[in-house]
RNA sequence: CGCGGGGUGGAGCAGUCCGGUAGCUCGUUGGGCUCAUAACCCAAAGGUCGCAGGUUCAAAUCCUGCCCCCGCAACCA
């Protein structure tokens, strides 16, 4: 027995949650529970980021407040989260006084170790956005890529901390033993990254407002990912008391018990944010002189293609309705069945109903259901009077020894891998002893209640090594079995079901999905939304990034006047010369004749299509007012007309050899 | 040399860190059973583990080189 400390990431409230905060918050829910489960003392933390300029921004827009904004969407994960049976001790929120306080005296330990200077910070500053660009980011002119606007250059003072310094003490953590970050494939990117050398970090903006004010500095703000990752001790009440020590929470002294103590403390991640976990965080509680997390544990992404999503029926991802439609619980364990744990999987609706229907449905369901229908007829509405103890027990010690294994590595899929292995050699066993053929021979009776009670001591088994996956459906099963809903060490042991007391009959806990008409009906509902959708919804998303300001230009119906079209200038031109463009996967250098005195050179993304050959001597149908743009370090001047078939450029060309230069219109 | 993921029976994937008869789910074929949620059991077919070298008694696994696929980014002006 000893003190576990678990936590997700707190998630960002510009986000609604998605299916990668479900299942980050799954797995740490699990690992809880299973602790819990082998009689640790378990601490689970998540909860929600609520400072930085994004939200500012999304706030303002909307005329709110900020904290208005954050109190709406962690609105959503609570009702979420209890939902899905999250069973979190605490939920921190960054806006929180509690975390703001302890952020300080975070801050002030750095401080007090010489670790932040303050330095000017230069940059091309968009005033409307209230942020710095890169000059890769802006627009030619340095003008913002959204606002259009011309940027200003701009100096800003900003508190550096030296993560430099760290860098020595981070690679030797690395490599300490058990390895901190895992699995050992991200473990290696986060050294290399490291060992390339580390810049400081800029800890402090003048500009955003809505952010923990940075102690001792009027006018600066602290930093979101110092701000955030703060909370891992934040909400343990660190840096709370006047002093700045720990504060004590209802009594215990959180901080003390799970993070100083040295008992475990793990934080799981996705692997998108593993550096601020691996690299910032450990650097920022090295110079606060505080311990340091013993695991960081980063998962892969739940992949969907786009293509097969609307190709293939199969392949639609929807959550929300496979968790209303399905339970909370199959969706949690698709999840961690389906992943292993560190890599990245791929998520459908059918690889869904597969799963539910031969894991769930027919091996645990159907074997319970079997078994408890089988021990009622043999022993007239009760258990079995006597147990067993045969072959089974042998197998169902072996296959929980492997779960437990499995469990301490987070190698959930294999834990789970193991308790099919055991219903399966229950089912097995079952046909070879063939029970329901002696269930009317008197000197048969004990022999055939032993079979039966070791069947229903090994579901019992089976559904209580579950109980951290199922917290829902397993306590089901148990009841149905006639066993005890347990608490404590003894329920993965052999012999915890009842003998002879009272077994009522079962009904289906786990009903079996008629894929066909599911998936049937789920691309019906497709198609309506994509007839209602279809027309925007490609071009947002390709654009999203970029344009946001373009469409005020259009009528409202979508139509343009005759003069703003000629506004475009399109001309025949012949390719004179072709070439691919280095390290570029799409894109040919054309130099063409638009009937000009000097030919001009424009850049063409067709290298998929065309060979550099084959244009030669092309006559081709160009934008020629186009903008000059520079693209791969080559500046193009104008556009080459195309279809675009199956993502494919087509050419367009006249019908018939015209002079170069010809007005097209 | 941009970053990352991957290439294992028909499909989807484990196994690779810590070499030792290649495994799981689904599907296919044949048989069995009939207690159970059209479920369950048995058997079979099907793989030169991307390619080529190397280390080793032994390589899917370790080393070297190479090929291919998929995301993302840069670049479809």
């Amino acid at each position: 027995m000893s003190r576990y400390y678990v936590t997700t990431p707190i998630y960002y409230v510009n986000d609604l949650p998605h299916i990668g905060h479900i299942y980050t918050t799954i797995v740490a829910d699990t690992i809880a529970r299973y602790r819990r489960l082998c009689g640790d003392e378990v601490y689970f933390l998540t909860g929600t980021d609520e400072h930085g300029q994004k939200i500012e921004r999304a706030a303002a827009e909307r005329g709110v407040e900020p904290i208005a904004l954050g109190d709406k969407v962690v609105e959503r994960y609570h009702r979420l989260w209890d939902q899905i049976g999250i069973s979190h001790d605490d939920f921190i929120r960054t806006s929180e006084k509690r975390h703001m306080t302890g952020v300080e005296a975070i801050i002030r330990r750095i401080a007090s170790s010489g670790d932040f200077y303050v330095a000017k910070h230069e940059g091309w500053y968009c005033p409307d956005c209230e942020l710095y660009y890169t000059e890769k980011e802006l627009l030619p002119g340095f003008r913002c890529p959204i606002h259009k606007t011309v940027c200003e250059r701009r100096t800003e003072e900003n508190i550096f901390f030296r993560l430099s310094k760290y860098q020595d003490r981070l690679l030797e953590w690395y490599d300490s033993d058990p390895a901190p970050v895992q699995p050992a494939t991200r473990a290696n990117e986060v050294r290399s990254f490291v060992a390339d050398g580390l810049r400081d970090l800029s800890v402090s903006r003048t500009s955003v407002k809505w952010a923990v004010p940075f102690p001792d500095h009027p006018g600066h703000t602290v930093y979101v990912w110092l701000d955030a990752l703060s909370n891992y001790i934040t909400a343990l009440g660190y840096g709370q008391g006047e002093g700045g020590e720990s504060v004590a929470t209802d009594g215990r002294d959180l901080y003390e018990s799970f993070w100083s103590a040295g008992g475990p403390r793990v934080h799981l991640v996705g692997k998108d944010i593993l550096r601020f976990h691996a690299v910032y965080w450990p650097a920022f509680l090295m110079s606060a002189g505080l311990p340091l997390p013993t695991t960081v544990w980063a998962h892969g992404w739940w992949l969907r293609d786009e293509d097969k999503i609307s190709k293939s029926v199969g392949n639609v991802v929807r959550p929300d309705e496979l968790m209303a439609q399905f339970g909370t619980d199959s969706l949690r364990f698709f999840l961690l069945r389906e992943m292993v744990f560190g890599q990245d999987a791929s998520f459908s609706d059918e690889a869904f109903i597969d799963r539910y229907n031969s894991d769930l449905a027919n091996d645990l369901g159907n074997t319970a259901s079997r078994l408890v229908t089988l021990a009622r007829r043999a022993g007239d509405g009760h258990l079995p009077a006597k147990r067993g103890d045969g072959t089974l027990r042998e197998a169902a010690e072996t296959a929980i020894a492997e779960y437990h294994a499995a469990m301490e590595s987070f190698a959930f899929n294999r834990a789970l891998e193991s308790l099919w292995k055991l219903l399966a050699a229950t089912n097995s066993f079952l046909v070879a002893e063939e029970p329901w053929k002696k269930l009317k021979d008197p000197d048969a009776a004990e022999h055939v209640g032993g079979v039966l009670w070791d069947g229903l001591e090994v579901v019992r088994l089976v559904s209580s090594a579950l109980l951290p996956f199922l917290p829902d459906k397993a306590p089901e099963v148990l009841k149905a079995i006639g066993a005890e809903v347990p608490s404590g060490l003894s329920t993965l042991e052999w012999g915890g079901l009842p003998t002879g007391a009272e077994l009522p009959a079962i009904q289906p806990i786990f009903p079996r999905i008629d894929k066909k008409s599911y998936l049937a009906a789920a691309a019906g509902d497709d198609d309506t939304a994509k007839a209602g959708k279809g027309k925007q919804q490609p071009k947002a998303k390709k654009d999203k990034k970029k344009d946001s300001g373009k469409a005020d230009q259009k009528a409202s119906d979508g139509k343009i006047k005759i003069d703003q079209f000629f506004d475009v200038e399109l001309r025949v031109a012949e390719v004179k010369e072709a070439e691919a463009v280095p390290k570029s996967s799409k894109l040919l250098k054309l130099t063409v004749d638009a009937g000009e005195d000097t030919p001009r050179t424009i850049v063409a993304g067709m290298a998929k299509a065309y060979e550099p050959e084959e244009m030669v001597g092309r006559q081709v149908i160009i934008v020629a007012n186009l903008k000059p743009a520079k693209l791969m370090g080559i500046e193009s001047n104008g556009m080459v007309l195309a279809a675009e078939e199956g993502g494919l450029p087509v050419l367009l060309k006249p019908s018939a050899t015209v002079p170069n230069g010809t007005r097209v219109k």
